[in-house]
DNA sequence: GTCTATAGTTTGATAGAC
DNA sequence: GTCTATCAAACTATAGAC
């Protein structure tokens, strides 16, 4: 793994554990190995560190939900899927993730990051209504009314389901969170 | 109103736009008008400003879902309530709910403000606990399976809600979120 | 690419006068 | 209660040697 490559996977727990405000480069410096200068050659500002991590983790969950819908051909197993991708990223309740820790306080964010965090937003709400469509098919989802507002409180729910849990510590309040949502598969 | 409570004032719309880490004694200052040690005489640190903050919070809701129980005996209605507070809290969706907003960073918050958070989800799902419930006899909310779960679900919604519509930055993200839920309640 | 050294700010916090 | 003055520490960021 390149330098830039550690950099980018260790900035991204220290902001899903402690948001964007409450890490720095002496953190990293420290965690990474490497000295503060350093890391400014491959981020020259902070921004440039936020921005390349929301980037990448972008990236990474669309391949995922590419992924799912390549394995998994009902629409009721790739919701479970979904789900289970904001369930893992939970940590032992201690981490959120990326979206959720950048969502908290755009006010300190800039345009570009906020801007990939909305496409983010807006192609998970796309792949969603898309399941939800496909459900309306093949049964494997109950009461489905309105794709569109189901991908979007789907959405909401998971990333909420999060925020309780971590303030709980307790993983079981994402499950109760969820609960309901899952009783809804069949398949 | 006293300099404490507007201090408290200021300090609260601070930590909803830009989050704890976000916002500094000299911003208060500047804000408010005095100088930034005459804040530290009110609350002496700030994790005592964060403490208080929360502890006010708490209470303001507590009252309000309260008040909603007594204006209104319809589950149904009771639950639109409380979705509005939500909603009103998004702003023009520039803020989160004080909540959400702590929830994001709690690695860099002590146990005092941790553990009043948690009492507030606490409190919050008992109260939503007792409107499904009620619902089942009213007949006021559709499909409540688990009332224990719905109340779960609900108070995550709401705050996923806020985090998408706070991304977004429109209402209608929210609307399209909660819309499920409010397709629910028939009064 | 990584280092040392350092600049320039901002931070939370305190002492003591009024 | 509020002020001026000040502190030590932490922060982002840059210059220049290797």
């Amino acid at each position: 793994m390149s330098t830039r490559e550690i950099l980018l996977e260790t900035a991204e727990k220290a902001v899903r554990r402690r948001g964007y405000d409450g890490f720095s480069y002496a953190d990293l410096s420290a965690k990474v190995g490497i000295r503060k200068a350093s890391i400014h050659y491959h981020f020259p500002k902070k921004e440039d560190l936020a921005l390349a991590l929301m980037m990448r983790y972008r990236e990474t969950v669309i391949k995922d939900l590419e992924r799912i819908s390549k394995q998994h051909t009902l629409a009721g197993k790739r919701l479970s899927e979904f789900v289970d991708i904001y369930r893992q990223a939970l940590g032992n309740c201690d981490m959120l993730c990326l979206c959720v820790a950048f969502s908290s306080g755009p006010d300190s964010l800039n345009k570009d990051i906020l801007e990939e965090i909305t496409c983010f937003q807006t192609e998970a709400n796309a792949w969603l209504t898309e399941v939800f469509e496909l459900s309306i098919k093949d049964k494997t989802i109950l009461n489905v009314i309105d794709s569109n507002n189901d991908a979007a409180a789907c959405l909401a729910l998971v990333q909420g389901a999060q925020l309780v849990a971590r303030a709980a510590d307790d993983i079981m309040e994402f499950e109760k969170a969820v609960a309901g949502l899952m009783n809804r598969v069949k398949t």
